[in-house]
DNA sequence: TCTATATTTAGCTATATGACTAAATATACA
DNA sequence: TGTATATTTAGTCATATAGCTAAATATAGA
């Protein structure tokens, strides 16, 4: 793809507010998991699943695959564009109810109506 | 407006293939009047005119006014983003036409339907 | 002042997009 | 193998947006 398209896609993947928090959540813990950014967003698992495949398809965001877990993190090649998303993005206020999320008993972070736990301990190591 | 919001509108202006023709003609060329990006996008008048309002209202654009043309130029205050588009856009391959139109007798280059110019000469020197 | 014209605004239409729910898929574990 | 569940896909709906034409606005020049 040439270099203009893909910046397109790129720009169009960060014209979306719940998009650009993602990204803001991922510039501070370095994988977070699909249940987490839903929670985070506050919105249904199938809208949140969308905004991330469309990040990772602009190739913003990888993937991994852990069992159940699907975990998001960063993969911005261009440096410069890196640079601006942190100066950007990278403010506590973006994170509002994050942090509680992360931190919080895995038993009441993801499906809520069930009251089920969905991640790992492990998940909940913070970049800082 | 917090740094958040002001992202997300710079993102969303970035977000359209036009508008990002803009840019990339406005880091060729110092200024732009409205008539030569409307020929070099070939679009309605009117379409452009809204697609460089978004831009100006992003802050990546500003424009002066100079008789009854007005000329769009870059104002990106943020160095990282600057460098990134210029990085991203800078490419012969996206101001194909432009060249020409912005070359060719004044007489051709806009409103094209009634065979008279818009422009001065003076807009016609190139940055290089 | 009157006419011409560069640009913008208003109003319309078609498409794109973000939200949801429900169904499908894939994996963990009994 | 069968059940539970995290995630994705499919389908729907409402809103946003890009395109157009026509009308309005503002300026240049006769």
């Amino acid at each position: 793809m040439r270099v203009f398209e893909k910046s397109l896609k790129v720009t169009k993947a960060l014209a979306d507010g719940n998009r650009l928090k993602i990204v803001a959540a991922l510039l501070e813990h370095d994988e977070l998991c699909a249940c987490i950014i839903t929670e985070f967003l506050g919105i249904a698992g199938a809208t949140a699943s969308r905004h991330l495949s469309i990040l990772v398809n602009s190739g913003l965001l990888a993937s991994r695959k852990e069992g159940r877990w699907i975990y998001y993190r960063l993969s911005i090649a261009d440096n410069l564009l890196r640079a601006w998303l942190k100066a950007s993005l990278d403010n506590k206020t973006n994170l509002k109810g994050l942090a509680e999320i992360v931190a919080s008993p895995v038993e009441d972070i993801c499906r809520k109506q069930r009251g089920i736990d969905c991640c790992p301990v492990s998940n909940n190591k913070k970049k800082v």
